[in-house]
DNA sequence: TAAATTTAATAACAAAAGTTAATCGGGGTC
DNA sequence: GACCCCGATTAACTTTTGTTATTAAATTTA
């Protein structure tokens, strides 16, 4: 059940038989299924406890007064939620469903068990959540410094090494549901101008789109173009914490 | 010495003073001086341990290859980083001063001992850690959402209640060390263009600005003026969470 | 105190991105 | 199979914001 979970974690550490089956014990104790474009969360609401994405995509977003909507980060399958359950009174931004998606709720007591028992899955945890901390900083920088292109392109770069991490990615395809809206949204532009600059990263060769599969079938050039800079997902040390045969 | 972070940590709970002592001791074991606009850590530097701002402002943030520059936070007095010591490999981001800065390193072993004896420390430091992570996001909707005007004036509402809750504020006015040039970098608009909505702002005498003066003499009309919504700061319930008398 | 260096303020012009509106196309529905 | 609806595309035009350059003012340093 916990498939791209441990998929996405064990880019980090190696994960031991017990590791995966706790993990996967508890993604399976309260599962829910969610409609497309559903809200699963709304500002104002309790905070929900530690949500697993099982499959599908999610969002948070936050929509101004006049109707503005800006999407805050992708939760993808294998992305964990932890709102700090009964610290904070009320959630300050939503979070909804994009597809139709599959959650888990881990209640806190399973939570506690998991990081008491499983140190290594502890630190797993802790690593994914400083990553999700540092893909929010990286939005930052893309929105504030970069070009519509750059934007782009970047956001492309992430959603494939992102989905890459957990599998799902086949070659250089992936699948991005998202609409030339949601992108919009995502990295601060217009409609109009996402179509523009999308036929724009089309005519390079840089991406090619069909219907919801994205393909980079040079990624590497992307990168350059867009000063695409990987460090921020930190995923370049495929369980070389736990060994001990460092350099 | 850590009297910033204290009365931060109180505008969420009550700390006793064994709580507020012992926080006192740990910011005093290793502290540092950072001379103003001077680097506290590079990108690509092993990440420093749990760091306490104790007085100045210092910065993270993000060069591009070509020179742009994000500001990505601001680190007040009474903000903490940590970056969950041995767990990433390298800083993804920089950090640096912008006025002179004392800091705290507040090693391992100490903040163990603090979140282990003392239960409404952690909470409160998780408080702390969560309300980071919701600026964050907040940023990210301000200069991804918001026109120059409304991104200024959310910045300096931001500013000035983050400061008004470590007591840094006087009446409707704080110190505000910052270029227009920084301003320019953090709300990813461009320093003339700053200058510009500075004009604006203070034409319509929603601020005022005497050096590094910043007045906000009618809170409330800049509020609504550039819609912003303090609940991501949640610093509205001075210590329920720890007093029973809740409705 | 004077010189040097930042920082702030303006202006004129250029470019990027937004707005509005119309059309096209595919997928599903009746 | 005709009709609808949503999403994608395109065009024309507007607005916002960026760029470059110059000057003024304020700080810092010598």
């Amino acid at each position: 059940m916990a498939d791209f979970l441990i998929r996405k974690l064990e880019n980090f550490s190696r994960l031991s038989t017990e590791d995966r089956h706790a993990l996967d014990q508890a993604s399976r104790q309260r599962m829910r299924q969610i409609r497309p474009r559903d809200d699963i969360v709304r500002e104002g609401d309790l905070p929900p406890g530690v949500t697993l994405i099982l499959d599908g995509w999610a969002c948070r977003y936050k929509t101004l007064e006049d109707g503005r909507r800006q999407i805050i980060a992708y939760l993808l399958p294998g992305d964990l939620c932890d709102h700090g359950v009964p610290i904070l009174r009320e959630m300050d931004h939503s979070i909804g469903s994009l597809t139709a998606v599959t959650l888990a709720e881990i209640p806190p007591e399973t939570v506690r068990q998991l990081t008491a028992d499983h140190a290594r899955l502890a630190q797993a945890l802790t690593w994914e959540s400083l990553v999700a901390a540092a893909i929010q900083r990286e939005w930052t920088v893309n929105i504030g410094q970069r070009t519509a292109f750059e934007r782009l392109g970047h956001l492309f770069c992430e959603l494939y090494l992102r989905l890459q991490a957990v599998g799902l990615t086949r070659g250089t395809t992936c699948e991005v549901p998202l609409t030339q809206a949601e992108i919009a949204d995502t990295i601060g532009l217009s409609v109009v101008h996402v179509n523009r600059t999308l036929q724009e990263l089309r005519s390079i060769g840089l991406i090619a789109l069909r219907g919801r599969e994205l393909t980079l079938p040079r990624l590497e050039a992307l990168q350059r173009a867009v000063q695409f800079n990987p460090n921020y997902l930190h995923l370049d040390h495929e369980g070389r914490h736990l060994d001990a045969n460092e350099t």
